[in-house]
DNA sequence: ATGGCAATAGTTACCGCTAACTGTAACGGC
DNA sequence: GCCGTTACAGTTAGCGGTAACTATTGCCAT
């Protein structure tokens, strides 16, 4: 099969270690001892046995990440800000989605441990914190991204959500809006910080939500094509007074928004002005480009792999970290007015 | 650290193979002593060493998949099938981006050897063919999906380019189209196939491209947002006689297409009709919905997972299997008229 | 009784590699 | 001439599993 150090120790007349050390870069072996191997290895196309050397080194060189959705643009920024980050320095990463069901991620999770991957990172679909409590029952290192868990004292690399709930509000409210409504996401911690920081800047300008402004999107987020977004705007619409402007929990809701405010007759951003969250790729070549905050998810990604390297190189467990980016909102027509 | 097998048979007061039997449902077990070990290793939260165990069965449960580009959803609907494919059957999955440098995609592919990964699935964006000779000298299957290499035998699975562009092409005459062009990819099989697709359904026609009607993207593809598409297209508006209707190589270019013929004041598709290749999300969504092929990426996703857990279980090296799914025009307002 | 077999558990060896230690020779300082 | 040092290479043991074989029962047919 593959090549082995013994073999090449057995061509040259070495010993195993004596090779190993080449591989390793060790000091005590002689230049030339080690340009006869390193040649040999070239010949033959050696490649370390990965399985072997983690099993002795108690390390894999390997990452683990979970996500909810590997489609969703946002976590693929993500993965692939990872593997970038990650690979000038020899590690792989292992990818897993969850689909969002909470029973798949801690199935993967599982796998992951069994696998000793060295950190795992998870964009959690979770409430529980089962999972959680076996991954450092084994002693493994692990992120959170994105979402965080309450009750849950972990390394944590996401965008302020409470400051993207704010920024388009505020955006919205400097446009004119007189009645900001809000298409607010499902019970997780990303959609509780948006609707905080939109019910915190209403108030700071001495407004407060009118009843039924504030409308419900489906558990999923509308990101296998749903159309919670588009039901959800059709009750807004259907409202007396008619918001005049709607933060939407995401892009895909958004786009779903306005759908049914187009379809309704109106426009955008004259009679409604829009605001989603993610800027998606391609928001610039909509029907009505879309208003949308930015969450930075390739810095999420950076900064999170920047983390797990750092944690493989301690021994010691660090205090957990947490990292709060801020989100930029970029403005386009469907909020500009 | 983690739980041992060795934990579980000293507490039970059982050889380490015995609960190794458990582990793999061996029969020779008595019931009494199975229960007995399973009820510890729950209790345990055992996960075996799968690099212990990889090393002793020269299998690692995990699959390696190489892609030009993650955030290309094309592919990241190819690995969201893959995962979901796998995972039943226990298998993982490590994924790379060779940020379509072939030099990367070695490396990349260098270290799925390291890993020993049991099948190798590349989109590939080499022209050489050395990474393939490496892999086969190791003798790991591998699958090439998406892009074929000229001069490789292996197993294939993808859409068929030639069937794209024949599709797209049909399409376009079929709705009046007098004089169609082709905004074309790089120097791949994908890019190569739809050109060639393009041309024999106008030769099958009695047509023939017009000079300069066959223009050139870069040699990214326009997918990190560069303005390929937009580039070339004005490129073919300058050109007399215009052209009435264009088929371009994939949907991001397709938008850059879009928006140089909107912005020199022509309509889509009164003036011009445009279909891209991919049927990107959200193409519903834009300002002009865009006429794509699809090019069914989640079933070659799916049919990649089957074939490589098929490799899997034999041990015996197939006859490689060439699998060319048939492609499916999606028709939007840039096309219909 | 006795050989044979089914049912169950254990022994041994090894997968490919590395950590930690143990040689061995040559050299130089005192 | 002795010892310590340097420079290099090798030995030993073990990481956590599994394959393949061996051992120990007890039971039944002969």
């Amino acid at each position: 099969m593959a090549t082995r150090l013994k073999d090449i120790a057995q061509d040259l007349g070495l010993s195993v270690v004596t090779v190993s050390k080449v591989l390793r870069n060790h000091p005590d072996i002689a230049d030339n001892t080690r340009q006869r191997v390193l040649k040999r290895m070239q010949e033959l196309n050696y490649q370390p046995n990965m399985a072997a050397r983690s099993l002795v080194t108690g390390r894999t060189m390997t990452l683990g990440l979970v996500v909810p959705d590997l489609l969703h643009p946002f976590f693929a920024v993500i993965a692939n800000a990872i593997t970038t980050e990650i690979r000038k320095k020899g590690y792989s990463l292992l990818i897993a989605s969850s689909e969002e069901e909470p029973e798949l991620e801690a199935q993967e999770i599982r796998e992951m441990l069994a696998r000793r991957v060295d950190v795992i990172m998870v964009a959690s679909a979770q409430w529980s914190l089962e999972s959680f409590r076996q991954i450092e029952e084994q002693k493994v290192p692990y992120i959170l991204l994105d979402r965080r868990l309450p009750g849950l004292e972990a390394n944590y690399i996401g965008v302020d959500d409470e400051a993207v709930g704010a920024l388009a509000t505020e955006h919205l409210i400097e446009q004119g809006c007189r009645s900001v409504a809000h298409i607010r996401g499902p019970e997780v911690s990303t959609a509780l910080g948006r609707l905080e920081g939109y019910r915190r800047t209403l108030a700071s300008y001495n407004l407060t939500p009118l009843p039924g402004h504030i409308v419900s999107l489906g558990a999923s987020g509308d990101h296998r094509g749903e159309d919670g977004g588009y039901q959800a705007a059709k009750r807004l619409l259907a409202i007396d007074p008619r918001p005049d402007g709607i933060f939407c929990f995401n892009d895909p809701s958004a786009l779903g928004a306005m759908r049914a405010i187009l379809d309704a007759g109106l426009r955008i951003p004259e009679d409604i002005a829009v605001v989603g969250c993610g800027n998606l790729p391609y928001s610039d070549f909509l029907r009505v480009p879309l208003s949308s905050v930015d969450q930075g998810s390739e810095s999420i990604g950076k900064q999170a792999a920047e983390l797990a390297l750092q944690i493989t190189r301690r021994k010691s467990p660090l205090p957990p970290r947490v990292e709060l980016l801020l989100p930029r909102l970029v403005v386009r027509a469907s909020s500009r007015r």
